[in-house]
RNA sequence: GGGCCCAUAGCUCAACCGGUUAGAGCACCUGACUUAUAAUCGGGAGGUUUCGGGUUCGAUCCCCGAUGGGCCUACCA
């Protein structure tokens, strides 16, 4: 009986799972970080370099969801690879916790209990709620294995925030761009305040009523138009449209384009009608008029200055000119209500009109209404209600061209909380000045003029550090495009609510006089006052809040008991955007000039947004050096990743697939499903396995169509299958467009993860849990002196990315790599790591390069996979149980190799010969394949009768293979070191390199009897089977074996 | 309506800012494997680069237009 040599072979052998259980795992190392205070130890590593990041804040309301969390996975890579690369990153979180959601969460549960609660109490609640969710997603952030000072975040509404945000609106009042107005906000009647840009949302089919209004010219309209006229007319009307009835009390003028085109179209009765020449049929045909008749066609300049008579005010409503008027849509002449939108508040201040609006903060109409629209009844009615009053209204005056009832689908602006349509009504408010001179900036730009300038600024810097190879600037570049559109129109900033709970806008009104008083000596107070007492100071009676006596405009000093505070909190999106200058600006490690912001692209309307402007009154320019945007979570047919979304599109899809069932289209149906990346051919398996063997192709059809968009919870990943999944795909996709999620998707990130963790696994094994030799301990062998060589690319590769926030790269890299070692290098490896003896040089060899890669890999994956880079740690014998950590290491670095450029060439060759070789194998060796299967299905034995395949002659395996490959004397030069090798590297039996073309087959079985413990045919096989060199190994084995016994 | 962006294999991504025959990985088909075995290695098939024009000796790349999708926005009166 011979021996059975196997346990003398040093086969891979390690504690490190295959599987890496990390739904269950990871919480253990969350565990040991924290109380190991890793954290800490970090950021206490004497490094020189320094980068400062800056948490956007999240807002402190329900769970996190998708976009948060990818969000937070990529901010993560940031700060784990910069500490990484040795540059200094703290990660301070921060949540936004003002502001309305929270207020109307507390308000609905106050108005339930049918409590009275007075703004003090109020804003205690809505502390507690936003306390409440901040603890929800604090754990749900650290769970992802986000590293960062969790238990001192910033919360917008710490006192130290709430007195930088009054010293940032400070900052504005000194530049003297602050002003209260009355102008037309975006208004919520429901939850009674001004939104700012930001919180307005949009329905995309809401239905409004379309009217056409007439009002009809004077005498000496008439008379101006006379030449115009079509035969038979003799009065006109100008003819507006609106979607807004509610909005005719307020008209105040009308618009009209002074280059279109216009013409007076015959209506019924021979009443002529004023419309834009391009839209004349249009009317016409909403009118349904049996024929459209015009007169000669006109520019709009002819009609600026005559007057429309209001259909039931005492009023005329003057045409003027107006370069926003369009002739797309409507009638080409504009109802101009001052009080009810910016354009029109634009037309009304050019010509002197006020901004009147007789609707309070309800959405009734107030006692400003005109006697017409009071004598309706309209006062105290909620406007949308009046809209079909008014409608009638004006039908019974004979003031339409259409019977009332038309209606239009149109997107229509709606409150980001209630969902409520909103109205543009003119408020007083408080607004930051875009184009008024900025007093305390050289040059007195205004606020646009710095913001563009920036926005400029950065682009130019980001495409000087485009050639340093590093990111700065807007990252993607088309980031400036998109921020500068947005500066460029915006309106001034409307910075007042008419809510509780944020920090309030520390004006004072005189109580006599009216006078509203907003400087920086009483801003500095306050400031003073809420970091000591926070904001809540503001609500109470206390009267130091504000300063003794308080100057007014013409210099005098008054008593602070003359004067009433303002009720109004400041917009979110303030505080937000002066969150660089609450949270940087005071730490003497960070400042207020921060490298990098990280958020979605629709930031560029929010955060980065606010910042900007901020930033351009604190410190005059930008508070951040980069900008870095991602897209948004989609699913596979690239629709926003949502709950509801995808519950919608489900049913869509049930009912298209039930329809086609039903029209007998059944297997159509199923095709057509199974092309999608949900219905595979194993859902199709399933879905007939659950529904019973009797399943018909109907029912199969119906399952698929269930299934065939999936909702897939994040914690539900996360509990079942990791964080660290969700940041293999988080770094598998392309973070700066739409990012593609599905179980398909997903599944090829986790595919990608197993197979780094597999190479490492193997590699782990070579070690078989004892420390090996430094790699500048031994005389490193050809092939691993190559290993490094490629390691070092590899490296430099990563770090460029790092340094480019290229994630996706560095991982791609790293599976590349990963897959190279696997095919060539480790499977070139495979005979001295289980064969040599234990103390073989060349083992050692291979046994430090493979220490020194899955040292190296795990250092660069461990910002992306913190908890597996750690779990190789633990398992590396060199480290293992010594309690340090991976995310303590720097950047690894490779020992210099001489001449690797020609190391990489002979490898180079190697692969050519590697190719070469299975070329010319694959057949031989696919020949027997196919001869086994043949038999097996024929139940015969395999190669019986077939001498081809006879026992001795067949080559099932590459080892048992001799290969004669043509080579020129130059390719083989090429080989250089490796040229002894190259059987023993490409798992041949034997290879004979011939320099003229070779006659005959090129593939034998190899020479010799197989070594009975290495199978290698090496014609040196002694009387006891084996090789000398397994002689040797099994000497050494049965040695220590004896030792040990 | 406007701004910005995206479209390459069934899927996820490449292709050195115009240059050979558009590359990987996964999935699929297929072979090997007492020595990485829920692993690993080999082979194969799969593309009119969304469509239509244009510029050019040459276009996945530049320009114009269309279609589909995303984010943002508005003065849809």
């Amino acid at each position: 009986m011979p021996r059975d040599y196997k346990e003398t072979c040093l086969l891979p052998k390690t504690a490190f799972p295959m599987k890496g259980d990390l739904f269950k795992r990871e919480p253990q190392w969350l565990a040991r970080w924290e109380s190991s205070g890793l954290y800490a130890r970090i950021l206490a590593r004497p490094v020189d370099g320094r980068f400062v990041f800056h948490d956007g804040p999240p807002y402190a309301n329900g769970h996190m969801h998708y976009g948060h969390i990818l969000n937070n996975a990529l901010k993560d890579f940031v700060t784990r690879s910069r500490n990484l690369l040795g540059e200094r990153t703290r990660f301070i979180p921060g949540w936004d916790c003002h502001g309305l959601p929270i207020e109307l969460n507390v308000d609905r549960e106050v108005k339930r209990k049918k409590e009275h609660v007075s703004p003090t109490e109020m804003r205690v609640r809505c502390r507690d709620e936003a306390a409440k969710w901040v603890d929800v997603q604090r754990t749900e952030r650290k769970r992802l294995g986000v590293l960062g000072t969790w238990e001192t975040p910033y919360l917008t509404m710490n006192q130290g925030f709430e007195a930088q945000v009054i010293r940032a609106l400070k900052a504005f009042v000194a530049n003297d761009i602050v002003y209260r107005g009355k102008k037309p906000v975006q208004w919520c009647w429901h939850c009674r305040t001004a939104l700012a840009e930001a919180e307005v949302e949009y329905a995309d089919a809401h239905v409004s009523p379309s009217i056409y209004v007439k009002f009809a010219l004077d005498a000496a309209g008439v008379e101006a138009l006379r030449a115009k006229l079509p035969d038979g007319v003799t009065r006109v009307s100008a003819v507006i449209w609106t979607t807004t009835p509610w909005t005719i009390p307020a008209n105040l003028a009308i618009a009209v384009h002074p280059a279109l085109d216009y013409v007076v179209l015959k209506g019924a009765d021979g009443e002529g009608l004023l419309v834009a020449a391009a839209l004349a049929e249009a009317v016409a045909k909403s009118a349904k008029l049996d024929a459209v008749v015009v007169g000669p066609s006109f520019k709009g300049e002819l009609l600026v200055g005559l007057q429309g008579r209001h259909p039931f005010e005492a009023r005329w409503s003057t045409l003027f000119g107006a370069d926003h008027v369009e002739s797309s849509a409507g009638t080409g002449l504009v109802h101009t209500a001052p009080g009810h939108g910016r354009d029109d508040y634009k037309l009304g201040v050019a010509h002197g009109l006020e901004a009147y609006a007789p609707v309070g903060d309800d959405g009734r109409y107030t006692g400003e209404l005109g006697d017409g629209a009071k004598a309706m009844g309209l006062e105290g009615q909620f406007i949308f209600d009046a809209n079909p009053a008014v409608e009638q209204h004006l039908h019974s005056l004979g003031a339409l061209l259409q019977p009332p009832g038309q209606k239009v689908t149109h997107k229509y602006p709606i409150c980001w909380r209630c969902k409520n349509p909103l109205i543009t009504r003119a408020t007083t408010q408080w607004f930051i000045a875009m184009d008024e001179p900025m007093r305390a900036l050289p040059g007195t730009p205004t606020l646009r003029q710095r913001a563009l300038a920036e926005i400029d600024r950065l682009a130019a810097d980001g495409a000087r550090a485009e050639g340093e190879g590093v990111a700065r600037g807007w990252v993607p570049s088309w980031g400036r495009e998109r921020i500068r559109g947005m500066i460029e129109g915006r309106p001034d900033w409307c910075i007042s609510r008419q809510r509780i709970w944020g920090v309030p806008i520390p004006a004072v009104q005189h109580k006599a006089t009216g006078e509203v008083v907003l400087t920086t000596e009483l801003l500095e107070h306050v400031a003073k006052v809420f970091a000591e007492r926070g904001a809540d100071a503001w609500y109470s009676d206390d009267p130091s809040v504000l300063p003794a006596e308080i100057r007014c405009a013409d210099g005098t000093l008054r008593p602070r008991e003359e004067f009433s505070r303002d009720p109004s909190i400041i917009d979110v999106w303030f505080e937000s955007g002066s969150s660089f200058y609450a949270v940087c600006e005071p730490e003497a490690d960070l400042g207020a000039k921060v490298d990098l912001y990280l958020e979605g692209s629709d930031q560029h309307r929010g955060w980065f947004h606010s910042s900007l402007l901020v930033g351009c009154a604190v410190l005059g320019e930008a508070p951040y050096r980069a900008v870095l945007t991602h897209g948004f979570v989609c699913d596979d047919q690239g629709r926003p990743y949502s709950k509801s979304d995808i519950r919608r599109r489900q049913e869509a899809r049930r009912d298209e697939i039930t329809a086609r069932v039903n029209k007998g289209e059944a297997l159509d149906a199923v095709l057509t499903a199974m092309k999608s990346t949900w219905a595979t051919p194993e859902k199709l398996a399933d879905a007939k396995k659950r529904l019973g063997k009797k399943t018909s192709l109907d029912d199969v059809a119906l399952a698929i169509a269930q299934d065939d968009i999936e909702f897939i919870p994040p914690e539900k990943i996360i509990a079942e299958q990791g964080a660290e999944l969700f940041r293999a795909w988080a770094v598998f996709v392309d973070y700066e467009n739409d990012m593609p999620y599905s179980r398909a998707v997903l599944n090829q990130a986790i595919d990608a993860y197993r197979r780094v963790r597999n190479t490492l696994r193997f590699m782990l094994g070579a070690l078989r849990e004892e420390p090996a030799p430094l790699v500048t301990e031994v005389a490193l062998e050809p092939i691993d002196q190559w290993a490094l060589v490629r390691l070092g690319e590899v490296l430099a590769k990563c770090e460029k990315a790092y340094r480019q926030y290229a994630f996706r790269e560095v991982f791609a890299t790293v599976v590349e790599f990963c897959q190279d070692l696997s095919a060539l290098y480790l499977d070139a490896s495979k005979d001295r790591l289980y064969n040599d003896a234990s103390d073989s040089v060349r083992r050692r060899s291979a046994l430090a390069t493979m220490q020194h890669l899955v040292r190296s890999l795990a250092a660069v994956i461990a910002p992306i996979l913190p908890f597996s880079a750690e779990d190789v740690w633990d398992h590396l014998p060199a480290f293992a149980g010594k309690g340090d950590s991976v995310h303590l290491e720097f950047w690894p670095t490779v020992p210099s190799i001489e001449d690797g450029a020609a190391l990489g060439k002979a490898v180079q060759r190697l692969r050519a010969l590697r190719d070469g070789v299975f070329a010319v194998l694959e057949p031989v060796v696919q020949a027997w394949g196919v001869e086994k299967q043949a038999a097996k299905k024929a139940g015969r034995e395999p190669g019986a009768g077939d001498a081809t395949f006879a026992p001795g002659a067949r080559i099932d395996h590459a080892r048992d293979a001799a290969v004669t490959l043509e080579l020129s004397a130059a390719e083989r030069d090429e080989l250089g070191p490796l040229a002894p090798q190259a059987a023993e590297l490409l798992g041949l039996g034997a290879i004979e390199l011939a320099t003229a073309p070779v006659a005959g087959d090129r593939v034998r079985v190899a020479p010799g009897p197989a070594c009975d413990r290495c199978w290698r045919r090496r014609g040196d096989v002694g009387a006891d089977g084996l090789c000398p060199r397994c002689r040797h190994a099994v000497d050494v084995f049965d040695r220590a074996a004896g030792a040990t016994a």
